[in-house]
DNA sequence: TATTGTTATACTCTATAACTATA
DNA sequence: TATAGTTATAGAGTATAACAATA
């Protein structure tokens, strides 16, 4: 957008410019798409990423609370575990008749600290102009808000 | 999330909480479902009411153009400029053999000023505890964030 | 040659319902 | 009865390639 001899960049920016949903979504997906884009040589989507991260925050974690944690829909949770496991990434183990506990693999140790060195890397190269100060004025910003919007 | 008793919120917190882009993303979804909500009674998706809002500031406006300024695929205007044609709320009128001039119908010009108006009071029921002032610094913070990004 | 619009296609994300087996 | 996990399915959003018609 907003291209050098756009002639219509003006009256874009007067229709969207007071929203802040339209310059959180637009920053969002930037963000998003920078970080699948900083993911993808390791073979992870976001999404996965972010499961390896919960699973290796809390080693024997269960599927659904994982799901919970993350916002995923447990049926959506199956076939997103069935690849980690596939791929031996993570491990099942049954904790009862029903659920079973999670646990990294070595292969998949080894790519969880890879996928957080670049999920890092990509937080300073898109809010490295920030100040720490800054940033933490951001978050609590932004988790003021989506504990209001939710 | 951070459901009271929840076991895992602390640690939880801890993995993701220094990161923007996780609260960030967190919000963005959460004010999105809000708007899709809101436009639903019109039968509108955020997307469609983008695109009317577009041709109302811009009457005339070809496809592509609105395509370009809203980060659409052209391969993707098509089913959705041809659903609204469909449900009467805009005309196509040939600019010359290849590009189509869209203005709003008469239905499409009330439906527009419906979702004008829910739009602007989503956006006061998601942000409407920040000042005014406060309002202009987080999108200008945003803005800023987005061209650093993109 | 480049642009407009279209078609076909595919992948991801999200969502619901129905099912099993277990607690 | 409620929970964990699965299966099937469907609707969106997003993406690429190839094409016809036109500039």
């Amino acid at each position: 957008m907003s291209a050098p001899g756009n002639e219509l960049s003006k009256s874009e920016a007067s229709i969207f410019e007071g929203l802040i949903g339209y310059h959180l979504r637009r920053l969002s997906v930037a963000v998003m798409t920078d970080l699948a884009d900083s993911l993808a040589p390791l073979g992870l989507r976001p999404a996965e990423a972010s499961v390896l991260f919960m699973i290796d925050a809390n080693p024997g974690i269960t599927q659904s609370d994982v799901a919970k944690e993350l916002g995923i829909l447990r049926a959506n949770m199956t076939p997103l575990i069935a690849a980690l496991v596939k791929r031996d990434l993570i491990q099942r183990e049954p904790v009862d008749g029903r659920s079973q506990a999670l646990t990294l693999s070595s292969r998949g140790d080894a790519l969880t600290r890879k996928a957080w060195l670049i999920t890092r890397q990509h937080e300073n190269r898109m809010f490295g102009t920030l100040s720490e100060s800054a940033r933490s004025r951001v978050i609590a910003q932004l988790r003021g808000l989506w504990r209001h919007a939710r």
